[in-house]
DNA sequence: TTGACTCTCTAACGCTGTTAGACGCAGACT
DNA sequence: AGTCTGCGTCTAACAGCGTTAGAGAGTCAA
């Protein structure tokens, strides 16, 4: 049964399939048998294009991570906390729009090897700023790993997580029912509702810059 | 070949042989067919002792959760900040304990069930020094997602990780070689190096109780 | 026509989580 | 003493996983 329709797979097309197949399933259901099956194909004739599943994995990470840092703003060295916390803002927007990924990518080295590039960038205008090597590193990772925090705990609790975690609602009248008066305060209060995540990002993007500002000032 | 030695597994001994486990071989190292042997035990027995593995990884989750809350001083409402960073710290040193445990942890809702009693705690206190419940439970979910955003990544170049991550050294060579000035200069400054995540962790946390504490003056 | 190369296939290996059903042992009841 | 009940464990098996080996089409060049 020969493919004349099809000139060949290729490594993209694998991972575009991939990372489809997350987006739908979540991390769980890529498997490389049905990997195979969305592209029309046997699953070992991806190992023709692909070392194997963690590769494709690390890609998938990496690619998210790249296009996530690729969508900073060019960054003015003057008012580099603005500017820096535009680059947390479409850190999360970006990383959001796969939230499968999420797991994958906080359990991995933060900045992947290809984003490399895209860290020098954004650490040389933090240096323009006044800031040593190793402080600008220092920030850069401060605010991807809180974002990235802040991300993955969102997404934690989104549909699709595979296992059993109780959905939101389940969970606030579970609180509701287990007599603890300080927490049915606060889900009467509007902990846990859709727009909540979002406001606790901001509050705690707002604390932590402007932590970072004030401490920045004395020893640079 | 009837165990006439022992009593009877219990879920207990299962779920602390499963965190031995996760801790020497890691959470891929962690089968019920090796669980079993640990116990000197088939597989299949543990299923009479527990529903299934997602169920022993939740359980081991929510222990370490709950011991890390343990940990917590008691807290007098007065000086929040500092007796609140004393808890960060704690939750950090009480999941470094685990690292193997902590790709788990982050991918499941930031409190578990069984420690909505230790949460409720910590938020009484916070209400008692003037905050609304709302805005105490956003407070603990910011400090403790923060950190375990930073454990995570701390833990995520450590040994054992199982995959190809690059250890440290041999990320600091490509750095070293990849013609990026910033980034080289940072790991001459020291950058990566084993107490550098602590120096990262401190200065994060400086910074972001340093940002709460100045906006809580204004709206409490 | 032959040869090499590219791409895909089938078949299989050892591993995984999980279930069904049988077996032996303990204690309680008759 | 005999019988029954239930607990704890076993063996055997299932479907699915990632991965490898080796065969076999198809295409292009000499």
């Amino acid at each position: 049964m020969p493919r004349t329709d099809r000139p060949g797979l290729s490594r993209d097309q694998v991972l575009a399939a991939a990372l489809r197949l997350v987006d739908r399933d979540g991390v769980a259901g890529l498997t490389m048998r049905r990997l195979g099956a969305e592209l029309g194909v046997e699953a070992a004739t991806l190992y023709y294009h692909v070392p194997n599943k963690a590769d494709v994995l690390n890609a998938l990470v990496d690619r998210a991570v790249v296009a996530a840092l690729a969508a900073a703003p060019p960054g003015r060295p003057a008012d580099w906390p603005v500017w820096l916390r535009e680059l947390a803002v479409a850190l999360r927007a970006e990383l959001l729009r796969h939230p499968n990924l999420l797991p994958l990518a906080a359990t991995r080295p933060v900045v992947a090897p290809a984003g490399l590039a895209s860290v020098e960038r954004v650490a040389a205008a933090l240096c323009a700023a006044g800031f040593s090597p190793r402080r600008a590193l220092h920030l850069i990772n401060i605010v991807a790993t809180t974002v990235l925090g802040h991300t993955l705990a969102e997404a934690g609790h989104t549909p699709g997580h595979e296992d059993v975690s109780p959905d939101t609602e389940e969970l606030a009248t579970r609180i509701d029912r287990s007599g603890h008066p300080v927490l049915r305060a606060a889900v009467a209060a509007g902990l846990g509702r859709p727009d909540d995540d979002q406001a606790r990002f901001e509050l705690a993007m707002d604390a932590l810059f402007t932590g970072l500002v004030a401490r920045a000032r004395p020893d640079a």
